[in-house]
RNA sequence: GCCCGGGUGGCGAAACUGGCAGACGCAAGGGACUUAAAAUCCCUUAUUCCGCAAGGAGUGUGUGGGUUCAAGUCCCACCCCGGGCACCA
């Protein structure tokens, strides 16, 4: 490119955003909250994790986040928006691995380059709260939360079958496997292992997590995040039951949600890892049942074949007293319920095909409200309806039988109502080395010993062999293995597993409210002046992780008595992806645009305008070049219109300037509406490349007046989109910055109104006409105006007008016959 | 199978409460400026038909019905696409 003299008109944004960079770079405290004058307002994006270097995928959450801050701000609130590092977590471990680097070296890499790509990018967060999770400072409290579930009780170790993933070389918690194989490795099946693990009792708060998603998150949180999370806790209301071992007596607990339909249960069916199936069972029928869990530990995507096997033994069921066998069978899941079902094939799909194949009878016990019982059926009737063949309960509606047969179980000591829930506890022990010592020792003497609080931090060695498999790297660090137990003093080992990842994201945004507290994770009151959350905004793909981890967290922290609310995030939203050539952005497809590159060849402002203008935030959005260029062509007219009429004072017409400001004023309006309501910067910036275009079009008659109002305005409204060019032209205009300072400007709503109301002349709802009449004409008026119009004469001649519908200020429709 | 979204020009999209469908941008075409190009500025651009033209007539929001003076928007049935859950008793 050739040498030009310096054009002021031209809009050079390398120059203008490394000058504004520079001088917003040293001045430290330029995005502290610290007006607690003004009402809060937290504006959180989720924690990144610190993986390289940041693309324009990454840019959009930052992007929509930021215009938040700064409008919230411009409106006058006191704004905490910060920024830390999700920084414990495989890919450093497999880095370390793989280029014989060490984790925390990588992750520190990584984090200096993506934190200079954000502050490239003129996000507004305090650096001084900046957090980063693999520091002792930050996990240390990661322990402290350890030591306190395990007081209260809700950390245990149990050993359990769990789910290995043979690539991370660790097990992981049922959240993060996906259709059978893990969520970071979306082509490497879980294994099922026994091990010793550490639980957090989840479960305890199934109930809550539930209700409050109804009573606290209902209307500010995505449907569909909602609609996951009540799938995935799963509450399913019902009956247990006891059928009782012929012979022994023993009983055999059995859940269902349908005990109306008992009379028709013709076997019951375990799971093959139930129990008292080992003891039923003989030798041949271990074996079955052994084939029946590897089967279905190594489940493709298809579904897999019921399998069943008799156990040679009966029950009886205490409602008839009649004697049915009992099976196990591979469909009937050892972790749901009780791991016990009773069979009635007659009136649930998998019973009927599982009785079906193996030729258990089918009784009919159900008839529909309006139906006769159906004795032969051909498939299983699932609904609810009047109950049959039940003795004392015949006669009934399934809902009064399931109430009267919960009573009489009760009663009779055999059962009961009973509620269950899919989700289970969270395994939090991980078999790897980037993460949080869980603070245990373990003691031939005294058994499980929590590590003194005063002892924390239990600090993560630096020397450590890295090999990926199987277990903790730590188990082999003898100077970390060998402890002295702080109860007996004698010679014990520590625990050696690490702490799943997401538990430094579950509590990370309270830590932000007093990040270098070192004698607590955070002091209450600081807490309670910010929490919950305004606004979080992040990705989808934590609908269950990561969000139902936080809820469950903040309803420990307040039955701990640190804080008072019981949920973290007021509003939660979720913005689409950012799609280039028809994929999700990934160094695997190949299909990447560097953050940096982009900067270079657009700008920041550019790029942010480009990702909020493209569709609205909640949906996915194409990344185009040829679409950047018309945001860039965007930020270069205003720049110019602006740069060109700084200092002229010309005379104008009262006409052009009218025009002009009525826009400038439904621009207000719109850009604000926007904000308040629904987030559409997609319409926000349509708008205000409709104000710009107007401009152009009336920038001859402007006068001085207009411009000494709409030149300032247009810097304020960019300035949430655009920082850089709109703290530049707010100097420019000889203004006093920084402009996210400055009050949101306002409407005028009397100059948002067009001078006439445009009339649309209907004849049986096609357009024959438009009329321009002054607004509040009255319908009579209208009626006669349109009825007299010479284009819609043509339409209505020798017609029978039936009817004449007026919608004052906007149409006439005429409807002839 | 169940639960959420969604289907509008060549493309991304807009239309918020039923009232002019296609704002804004991209792409495309034309023009101005320039020795030329880039940049910039201006104009055209859903589609079919009639007309030399000014202009006019029709069609059009996945499909089929319905409600209404009026439907992209509301109701019923269905098709397709994306996401989530999926032997959860």
């Amino acid at each position: 490119m050739e040498e030009t003299a310096q054009d002021p008109t031209r809009y050079d944004h390398n120059q203008i955003e490394l000058k504004w960079h520079e001088r917003w770079n040293n001045d430290p405290n330029l995005y502290k909250a610290s007006d607690s004058t003004r009402p809060k307002y937290y504006v959180l994006e989720m924690l990144p994790y610190p993986s390289g270097s940041l693309h324009i995928g990454h840019l959009r959450v930052y992007a929509i986040g930021d215009a938040l801050a700064r409008y919230m701000w411009m409106r006058g609130h006191n704004v905490l928006h910060p920024m830390g590092w999700d920084a414990f977590g495989l890919p450093a471990e497999n880095a370390a691995i793989n280029n014989n680097r060490h984790p925390r070296e990588w992750t520190q890499t990584n984090i200096t380059q993506m934190k200079r790509q954000h502050r490239r990018m003129g996000f507004s967060y305090d650096w001084d709260l900046e957090i980063s999770t693999c520091e002792p400072e930050y996990y240390r409290w990661n322990q402290w939360f350890f030591l306190k579930m395990l007081e209260r009780g809700l950390a245990y170790r149990k050993r359990a079958l769990l789910n290995w993933c043979p690539e991370c070389g660790t097990v992981l918690a049922n959240e993060q496997v996906i259709d059978g194989c893990c969520w970071r490795h979306e082509s490497t099946p879980v294994e099922q292992r026994a091990l010793e693990q550490w639980f957090w009792k989840i479960t305890a708060y199934a109930d809550e997590l539930l209700r409050d998603i109804d009573e606290k998150l209902e209307g500010h949180w995505p449907d569909r995040v909602l609609a996951m999370q009540r799938n995935w806790i799963g509450r399913s209301e019902g009956s247990e039951i006891d059928f009782k071992l012929e012979g022994t007596g023993e009983p055999i607990r059995v859940f269902t949600t349908r005990v109306d339909t008992i009379y028709g249960a013709t076997c019951v069916i375990l799971a093959p890892e139930h129990p008292l199936a080992a003891q039923l069972l003989d030798e041949n029928g271990r074996a079955r049942a052994k084939q029946m869990i590897d089967g279905r530990a190594q489940k493709g995507p298809g579904d897999i074949e019921k399998d069943g096997h008799f156990t040679g033994h009966y029950a009886v069921n205490p409602y008839s007293g009649e004697k049915v066998p009992i099976w196990i069978g591979n469909f009937v899941l050892m972790g749901y319920g009780t791991g016990a079902i009773m069979a009635v094939p007659a009136h649930d799909e998998r019973d009927f095909d599982f009785c079906k194949t193996y030729g258990i009878p089918i009784r009919p016990v159900i008839r529909p409200v309006d139906g006769v019982l159906d004795e032969n059926p051909k498939a299983a009737f699932p609904d609810d309806g009047i109950v049959e063949r039940s003795g004392e309960f015949s006669g009934l509606a399934s809902g009064e039988a399931r109430a009267r047969m919960n009573k009489k179980a009760e009663t009779e000591g055999f059962g009961k109502a009973a509620v269950t829930y899919r989700i289970k506890d969270w395994g939090i022990s991980r078999q790897r080395y980037w993460g949080t010592p869980i603070p245990v020792i373990h003691c031939p003497k005294d058994g499980v010993v929590p590590v003194p609080e005063k002892d924390l931090p239990v600090v993560l060695p630096v020397d450590v062999q890295l090999t990926g498999k199987g277990r903790s790297p730590l188990a082999d660090v003898a100077a970390f293995v060998n402890v002295k137990c702080p109860k007996c003093g004698g010679d014990a080992r520590r625990e050696t597993d690490t702490m799943d990842t997401f538990v430094d994201s579950s509590w990370y945004f309270y830590r932000y409210c007093d990040a270098h507290n070192s004698t607590a994770p955070f002091d209450s009151q600081k807490a309670a002046a910010w929490i919950p959350v305004d606004q979080y905004i992040g990705g989808v793909e934590h609908a269950i992780l990561h969000l139902i981890y936080s809820r469950f967290f903040t309803k420990v922290m307040r039955d701990i008595g640190l804080i008072e609310n019981s949920e973290p995030f007021k509003r939660l939203f979720t913005q689409g992806m950012v799609v280039k050539d028809g994929a999700k952005m990934s160094k695997s497809k190949g299909n990447v645009v560097s953050l940096d590159e982009m900067t270079e060849r657009f700008g920041a402002d550019t790029g942010r305008v480009f990702e909020l203008f493209a569709a609205p935030p909640e949906k996915d959005m194409d990344w185009t070049d040829t679409g950047a260029e018309g945001a860039y062509r965007f930020l270069g007219r205003v720049f110019r219109f602006v740069v060109r009429n700084a200092s002229r004072r010309p005379d104008g017409s009262p006409e052009a300037d009218r025009r002009a400001l009525r826009k400038l004023h439904q621009t207000i309006r719109k850009v604000t509406e926007d904000f308040d309501n629904r987030w559409h910067f997609n319409t926000s910036i349509a708008a205000l490349m409709e104000l710009i275009n107007t401009l152009y079009d009336e920038e001859a008659g402007l006068s001085a007046a207009a411009l000494d109002q709409i030149l300032p305005s247009l810097a304020l409204l960019l300035g949430p989109f655009a920082p850089y060019l709109a703290e530049e032209l707010w100097e420019q205009l000889g203004r006093k910055g920084p402009v996210f300072r400055q009050p949101w400007p306002t409407y005028d709503e009397a100059l948002t109104k067009e001078d006439a109301a445009d009339i649309v002349l209907q004849v049986n709802g096609k357009v024959r006409g438009r009329l321009s009449v002054p607004f509040g004409t009255s319908e009579e008026e209208l009626k006669k105006l349109a009825l007299a119009d010479p284009k819609v004469q043509p339409s209505i001649e020798g017609k029978q007008v039936v009817k004449v519908i007026v919608v004052p200020d906007k149409l006439v429709n005429i409807v002839v016959k």
